[in-house]
DNA sequence: TTATTTCTCGAACGGACGTTCGATTAGCAA
DNA sequence: TTGCTAATCGAACGTCCGTTCGAGAAATAA
């Protein structure tokens, strides 16, 4: 066993990681199945052959992109939603942790949106797992939302049709979004919030919701608890 | 020149027109970059070398469906705008057309929205060129909606996010809708449409506006006019 | 019928792909 | 230093890909 560098992290994981991002980046350029493994082997400078010896295959690659980028946006999710008790700030804390980290991996999300169906057998089903997981918790919040904003049941919108609506506004991302560019993130995350939050929890009394800015979170966390 | 058959369409036609909509399905199936020419051979019982007296390439029949398919949904819905000229209802046609479209053309719109990088050179920038000008008249659209129903400009949504995150609502739909599963189309556009427009029109008086059903339209045609 | 065009296909070509193998080098412990 | 493991790589293998070619069958026109 090669002796440990600082932090915990070998020589080999440093360099895998390495590997991941330069993979990530090319397969986001020009999708998984039209990516060679000689174009890696040119991007990172490592020879053809000796890319086999931190993956097992091209297909190993793209799972451990996946997954590991959806345990992480999990996790930080998970996390920020321990902080909180309100339907509507979770909802909020759904839409900006998504949005950020999306903003922030652009190529790792990209391939993990567009190239969902590109793994098979067992690394399908683990991404899939995290993914149901995600969606499903996603979807529970909406529930929460739907009680406490709609009470007439009448005029509810319908959840998987939401639950989706809410996905491919944020994941269609990567067809248009440069992190770059002139919209900030924070922008982003205010405009998509609006649009969804309003579209989706009809109509309500929205006055009382300020839509200004996330930092006015606060103020809803009593809403409509009684 | 072959004779030609009933409604002006060749046998030569009819046939490409077959191998373009079977060549859809497994494009939309496995994407288009893992579909062999040998796969579309298989499920056509076209020889492999018999698809070249219809095609010149694989990237031609990607060209093709894509071409069609956007010339078709773009053709419908500048037909249907024509009928109407109010604001709101144009967003509500849009809307409309757009996901009719898609539910009666899975196949196609899928690789539409999933192949829009797959092709290069000349073929891209025509598809592209549609592209362009089908969300230009869709950016359009939300402006003019935005300017009647938004007059406090502090409390508008940005336009370039707007217009993403309608095609992103709509576009995701590839990944999830079964047009014969339990949701109809006329649900999944009364939905869509509610969560949109209630989320980019903000906080205008929506009483004034039903979203029970398209039919009810009509009534909003001279809203806000003046 | 024959002549001509339209359509079809088996067989192959050249190239690119993912992956493997065996040998070589670099890094570290003794 | 010596000895062992970790890391690297050039060269190749077998396979599959998009496409082509030339011959033949089917349809149409004379």
């Amino acid at each position: 066993m090669s002796s440990v560098a600082k932090e915990g992290f070998t020589r080999y994981d440093q360099k895998l990681e390495f590997i991941l991002r330069t993979a990530a980046r090319i397969f986001a350029d020009k999708s998984y199945h039209s990516t060679t493994m000689r174009d890696i082997s040119r991007a990172t400078e490592v020879s053809l052959a000796g890319l086999y010896y931190y993956c097992s295959s091209k297909e190993e690659l793209l799972y451990l992109i996946q997954d590991n980028c959806f345990g992480r946006v999990l996790e930080r999710l998970e996390q920020r939603l321990g902080e909180t008790h309100n339907a509507v700030e979770k909802l909020r804390v759904l839409i900006e942790n998504h949005l950020s980290f999306f903003a922030a991996n652009m190529a790792e999300m990209k391939v993990l949106s567009h190239e969902a169906d590109s793994l098979a057998g067992d690394r399908y089903d683990q991404v899939s797992g995290k993914k149901k997981q995600y969606t499903t918790l996603a979807r529970r919040i909406l529930e929460e939302v739907q009680l406490v904003s709609s009470p007439d049941a009448r005029a509810r919108v319908d959840l998987t049709v939401a639950t989706y609506a809410l996905f491919g506004m944020m994941n269609w991302m990567y067809n248009w979004y440069d992190p770059r560019g002139k919209i900030s993130v924070a922008e982003l995350v205010e405009n998509l919030t609006r649009i969804f939050m309003n579209g989706f929890m009809g109509e309500v009394e929205k006055k009382n919701l300020s839509f200004a800015g996330i930092s006015e979170m606060e103020s809803l966390s009593v809403w409509r608890e009684a």
